[in-house]
DNA sequence: ATCTCCCGCCATCAA
DNA sequence: TTGATGGCGGGAGAT
């Protein structure tokens, strides 16, 4: 078959001249091939060692990948040396799940409606969220997506370090927010207990975020690009936007809710969630049209309430720092936002 | 200089 | 113990 990696061929023909360039070497280019390679029909399972020779990597780069796309449902560790390729179709659900997940964990919220969240699923799990995490109870239900069980071993940290489990904490900060652009540093202060006594540093945590970023960048998932003003890069949720469809896989198992997107709909490219209810009282929004006439092919952000949200989600966080930089964000947003509005579109890439 | 983030050592886990 | 996993962070390429 055709090696999707130029780097890889020459490598396996006994390079010759490989100048280097690091951005061969990328996770995101790797997770591409590594996607166009077994994202085709025919394909129900995947051996490491089969894709680290065929992409041209060690192994230990594939673990990189296979992780974090085991996070979102794409594969599933069937077992050692075996993943079972679910597909981009098994996504949806590994997504909803996070998101019932998430907003169960911080449950401890305030005022505000309570939830309007069904929870067709049955409870439990939990790990650790942007709070700290302490007791890892487990008692894995039947959800799509890995759940991280603990064997429990008090002083246990390695799960709660794990790439896969700061994926899906990621992820959530998208779907359980109203974020929906946010800069990796920001991120790494918001995820896991945060810095302090609780394991890994901001530092690190940001190496790794880089690497989910790229992985889910090359998904499609995410996008970069910068804070309008700040300049400051940041990544941009997508969703099942740029998914390139179930093109020709599709010997899915679960054919149930396939584009069963939360609130998102063709006009809509990235719509956050509003976990209040829709039809309580859902009033306020003075102004601020909750709509705008974007019409942009690729991504415009949409409708937002901001006095809505602001109000709505203040009260989950914690301390004073997450509601700080959280404020920030609806600022930076409603002038960031007002200003797309009625100019231009917004092409900043990198 | 700062931002990215690849590379691979080596601690852990599982057989 | 051996082999499979996968934290972790040094330090080099990209900007």
């Amino acid at each position: 078959m055709a090696l999707p990696s130029a780097y890889a061929a020459a490598v396996e023909s006994g390079s010759k001249d490989i100048p280097y360039c690091r951005k061969q070497k990328s996770l995101g280019l790797l997770c591409s091939n590594f996607l166009s390679l077994y994202d085709r029909e025919g394909i129900e399972t995947i051996g490491l060692d089969d894709a680290a020779s065929k992409l041209g990597v060690e192994r230990r780069r594939i673990y990189d990948i296979v992780n974090v796309l085991e996070s979102v449902g794409v594969l599933s560790r069937k077992a050692k040396n075996r993943y079972t390729w679910k597909g981009f179709g098994a996504i949806p659900k590994a997504l909803e799940d996070l998101k019932k997940e998430g907003f169960r964990e911080n449950g401890s919220a305030a005022a505000d409606t309570s939830c309007s969240e069904k929870v067709s699923d049955d409870d439990e799990d939990e790990m650790c969220s942007y709070v700290n995490s302490l007791s890892q109870n487990d008692k894995s239900d039947s959800s799509s997506i890995p759940k991280y069980a603990v064997p429990s071993k008090s002083g246990d940290n390695r799960k709660e370090k794990s790439l896969g489990l700061l994926t899906q904490n990621f992820v959530k900060l998208f779907l359980c927010t109203d974020m929906d652009m946010i800069s990796l540093d920001d991120a790494a202060k918001l995820l896991l207990g945060d810095g302090k006594h609780t394991s890994m540093t901001t530092r690190t945590k940001v190496r790794r975020l880089y690497d989910i970023a790229n992985v889910l960048s090359s998904m499609k998932f995410i996008e970069k690009t910068h804070h309008p003003e700040t300049r400051k890069p940041a990544f941009r949720w997508l969703g099942l936007n740029g998914k390139p469809d179930n093109g020709t896989a599709n010997s899915m198992v679960l054919s149930e809710s396939k584009k069963r997107m939360f609130g998102t709909d063709l006009t809509n490219t990235t719509s956050k969630r509003f976990k209040v209810d829709e039809d309580a009282h859902h009033v306020l929004k003075p102004h601020n049209p909750t709509r705008v006439g974007s019409s942009h092919d690729d991504k415009g952000k949409t409708v937002v309430d901001w006095e809505s949200l602001a109000s709505t989600y203040r009260p989950q966080y914690h301390n004073q720092a997450l509601k700080d930089l959280f404020s920030h964000y609806v600022e930076a947003w409603k002038s960031w936002y007002s200003e797309v509005a009625d100019k231009s579109p917004i092409q900043l890439m990198s």
